[in-house]
DNA sequence: TCTATAAGTGAATGAATATTCATTTATATT
DNA sequence: AATATAAATGAATATTCATTCACTTATAGA
């Protein structure tokens, strides 16, 4: 039997993403996506059940990369403090290396879609959780509610992102969130969990 | 001449803002959104360019609205301990009031058509800015770039509200982010600041 | 080399899309 | 009451849409 083409199938998922972070859920047409992809448009239906099946893996694909990146020399044993800046450093490092990955994930995870898609769970909040409770009992922080310092910690940090990508273009490869800034704001933000 | 009829113009942004909260950017078509508001398509074109115009104006109505209701009470005099409390109480009463104006926002700013819109300019940042050139000669805060204490003081905020959004419905009227709960969290960031 | 099979296709389908237009309707002014 | 005028309309337009289908193509195993 015809073998399968892997690159038909990476071309439409890349050129997908790349349409609905250049011009929105709308701007993504089947017969266009198969046009950019170089491909006919019954081919997406060989890779893809529909429309939303498309959108729906597109978006685990994403949350796969972001949960492995983010996780990398991670373990919930570290300091507090230590665990945190990696988290930042890592998450950083994402936005840094797919930045379409990323837009489109924001855009997803602000649209209603969110909430008629099936989305895997991720290792990731059972890594956190357990992270936090070795800190607590370390005595590194109080026990507060869980969104509480999650607020603090990761809503610092990512509307730090959002300023630097609103102002610059990150596309345009301009986007400097410098490590010493970033420092500087960490270190800031920490004091919020002196007991 | 026959008199214009204001609940048509208003029942089609109500609407339309309806329909892009529920079903997204791509779930707004002209026809449906003119049957939602017991009009014919002919007459959203009376108040609206287009489609893109309709959208950005919508957009504008927001942050109006927005802006009124953050900047209630608010003096760039005030302490910024005092200050800063007050934008979260501010904030919190507009997505509480406000909550389709609030995850239409939320959609929009996340959207490449932010891009494409001509977006007037809020007072707000102005206001802002004042205030916290204000609390840096009290010696209230250290002087760090804006963008800094923006993320601790708002990014802070907003995920605390993310995570109250995404666990429960806004709309089914169970949104309980307590004062109680806010001021744990907003006492604890503002530890940041302490110089 | 032949064959079975899944990959891949271009053209077609009917539904939905944004926008326009000739026409009707309501009212403020005369 | 008559008129002028802008609001409001329903039907029509030409596109574009997601999806399907009959068909062709490539290749693994015989």
């Amino acid at each position: 039997m015809r073998v399968k083409d892997e690159n038909k199938e990476k071309s439409i998922r890349e050129k997908a993403m790349e349409m609905i972070v250049q011009e929105g859920f709308d701007g993504l047409s089947m017969q266009k996506l198969a046009l950019a992809a170089g491909v006919s448009p019954a081919t997406i239906y060989i890779y893809f059940k529909n429309r939303a099946d498309l959108l729906n893996q597109l978006f685990n694909e994403v949350e796969e990369t972001f949960t492995k990146v983010t996780l990398a020399d991670f373990s919930p044993e570290m300091s507090f403090k230590e665990g945190l800046w990696l988290q930042w450093k890592n998450r950083l490092k994402f936005i840094i290396d797919y930045p379409i990955h990323y837009r489109f994930h924001e855009q997803f995870r602000n649209s209603p879609l969110i909430n008629h898609s099936d989305i895997k769970i991720t290792p990731f909040k059972e890594n956190m959780k357990a992270f936090v409770q070795h800190a607590v009992k370390r005595g590194e922080m109080q026990k507060v509610d869980p969104e509480i310092y999650w607020s603090i910690a990761f809503g610092t940090f990512y509307s730090l992102v959002r300023f630097h990508l609103h102002e610059k273009s990150m596309m345009n490869n301009d986007f400097k969130l410098t490590e010493h800034k970033m420092r500087q704001a960490f270190e800031m933000m920490i004091k919020s969990f002196k007991i």
